[in-house]
DNA sequence: AACGCAAATGATAGCGCAACCATTGTGCTT
DNA sequence: AAGCACAATGGTTGCGCTATCATTTGCGTT
């Protein structure tokens, strides 16, 4: 039907007919003709339309409707320099947790009027740098971007940038604009205090991608350990493959083989990881959370409904999304901001896998 | 540190310093004189660099490093109207179903060198249409949209587009352009006759959200029932609400009240659903496959790994992403398309959650 | 009645880039 | 040695829109 007819375009007689109907895109000029205004005029009906008549308005818009007219975005930007967009980055498409980040973000932009640009970096600060100068060359008004790992020259040419830039998901020591994220480590931390204190005593660590949050959480762990001696660097079993329910299985199964069972709990960075070594712990009849405890972490919903429930780190992601999206938003409209770090704090969510009866 | 700094930029005392270092943005023609060549050229460096000389191409490149240039994209895109983004709009973003053919567009179109601009319908065809609209003023050289169910002023300016167009998810008997999809209806009648082969009798429906595929698969459902004279509505169960695993559980406990157990087999339209009815039913005490039996939809990964295993029709999202983008590009560069309709298929994978000992 | 002031509308220029066509230079053919 | 093809480079123009600065109109003020 449509597509590619470049050909009908050169096979128009000569220069016969003036334009063959919706042959060439309509402009703002054709919208000014055909309601017998300037292009100006037609420009405020769509971007100011309090400043024109309502007489007019009427008109003009009468004319907009009938002609189909779309403005050019790219035109009005390199205009008025204003793209109305917010470039995003994150780490990966498939992970629900920035699936999720990502709705809060959605909701508050498109609440304002802004386009989001979003890219996904596949967890490479090189293939993360490449895709930030995408980015930046679609003009965004504002970034939202992952983590604190940036190449030097991303972080280079993202300070030049001069546009409100927030980094989220982890806290950093010195965030190159803003920043909004929770203490992954304290969070590995307080799972540790959190098991010990329910009397388990050899605890392992299953760890998946093992991206700079996930190490975090792992210090975490290690230094809880580490502080009580009870560290063990035998029970930290970790893959750099991406994480799933398939591969948490896998690590469970490897991590009980090469400790010959010793161990009575075991922290998953995440929540897949968790359900595949629940799932794998009632296949082989090992008693959860009796015999082992297992902790995940993200808190996605199954944790509450699967069977023993799971207990799991509750992190805001959508209200992270939100947040961040609001700050840009509040820069962009000079609004003050109560801080350029926001902690945006966890939560433990005991549940059964994880209580000795 | 930045952010908004209109301020310094007219703090500058009068016009003194020729323009201080990256406050102006720099642009092709200051790599041009940096270069010592013409603008042209740079632009050729950039887009088409085998037409450039070695020496020259190195030279203006080592300008464009030092400058940390980067075009601007919306100059490009109104002087070749050639915008290199390809618009996506789809129902939600926290599905699950959605971001696993998300992964197949953006790997095909990354690769390709093409941007995504995604938004997010919220399943209301109005709001699509907005932002349809919206995405047509960033000049898309092509469109991915879900569904059939567009607005007739929809699929008006759609049609006028004149850029290819992939309808997704859902096979359509008459699509605007292109689609890429599977037999929902199909895939629930042919549920059905599973479950019957397997001996069940009383077959339960449950659904959420009822968007137009979760209607095919209910229609499915009820004519494999109807022809078998077996359909009674009172064991449909619905809400308009979003699915998730505690709805199921909900609509489940409602089933099972609403019927005084006569149900031995329950359909579920996806399998969040299935797994909160599944959690549910082994909380009730239920003997999952043997007294009642649980299919779900969309074949996520913990449908292999809950205990028992989740029968659930598996579809390839991704493939089905990888294609859409696909049949995009192929058409972008005037390459022949097999079909412009492609019927992805389904399987049901056959578990424990349906097989009577 | 003359003035001023603000609201409503218009004319002009230019945002940064690539299409188009022109020009120059290089190496080859005959 | 003259001619030619083609590769490499540059000059000019315009994409569609909005910022900026006029200009016009209406209306209240003294």
């Amino acid at each position: 039907m449509l597509a590619k007819n470049n050909s009908q375009v050169q096979i128009l007689p000569m220069k016969t007919a003036k334009k063959r109907l919706s042959e060439k895109k309509i402009t703002l000029v054709d919208v000014a003709n055909a309601s017998g205004v300037s292009a100006i005029t037609v420009s405020r009906v769509i971007n100011q339309p309090e400043k024109v008549s309502e007489s007019l308005r009427i008109q003009v818009q009468k004319a907009i409707d009938s002609l189909g007219y779309i403005p050019n975005q790219h035109a009005s930007s390199l205009a008025s320099s204003k793209s109305r967009v917010i470039g995003v980055a994150i780490p990966s498409l498939s992970n629900i947790v920035f699936t999720e980040v990502l709705r809060g973000i959605y909701e508050v932009m498109g609440a304002n009027g802004y386009k989001v640009l979003l890219v996904d970096t596949h967890y490479s600060p090189l293939e993360e740098e490449k895709m930030i100068r995408t980015l930046l060359s679609q003009s965004p008004e504002g970034l939202i971007i992952t983590g604190g790992d940036q190449t030097k020259a991303c972080q280079n040419f993202l300070t030049k940038a001069r546009i409100p830039i927030v980094q989220i998901m982890e806290l950093l020591a010195d965030p190159i604009d803003m920043n909004v994220g929770f203490a992954h480590g304290r969070a590995g931390y307080d799972v540790v205090k959190h098991l010990i204190g329910q009397g388990y005593e050899r605890i392992g660590f299953i760890g998946a991608r093992m991206d700079p949050r996930v190490q975090q959480r792992m210090q975490g762990y290690k230094l809880a350990l580490e502080q009580m001696g009870k560290f063990d660097k035998n029970l930290i079993v970790t893959t750099p493959e991406p994480s799933s329910i398939g591969v948490g299985g896998e690590l469970f199964k490897s991590l009980m083989a090469s400790t010959n069972g010793v161990v009575d709990a075991v922290f998953c960075v995440n929540d897949d990881l968790a359900l595949g070594a629940l799932f794998e712990a009632q296949r082989m009849n090992i008693n959860v959370p009796q015999d082992l405890a297992i902790c995940g972490f993200n808190d996605i919903e199954a944790a509450a409904y699967v069977n023993p429930s799971l207990t799991s780190v509750s992190v805001g992601r959508y209200e992270m999304g939100v947040k961040a999206a609001d700050m840009i938003i509040r820069v962009l409209n000079e609004k003050p901001i109560e801080s350029r770090k926001v902690d945006m704090g966890y939560e433990i969510k005991k549940r059964v896998s994880t209580s000795r009866l």
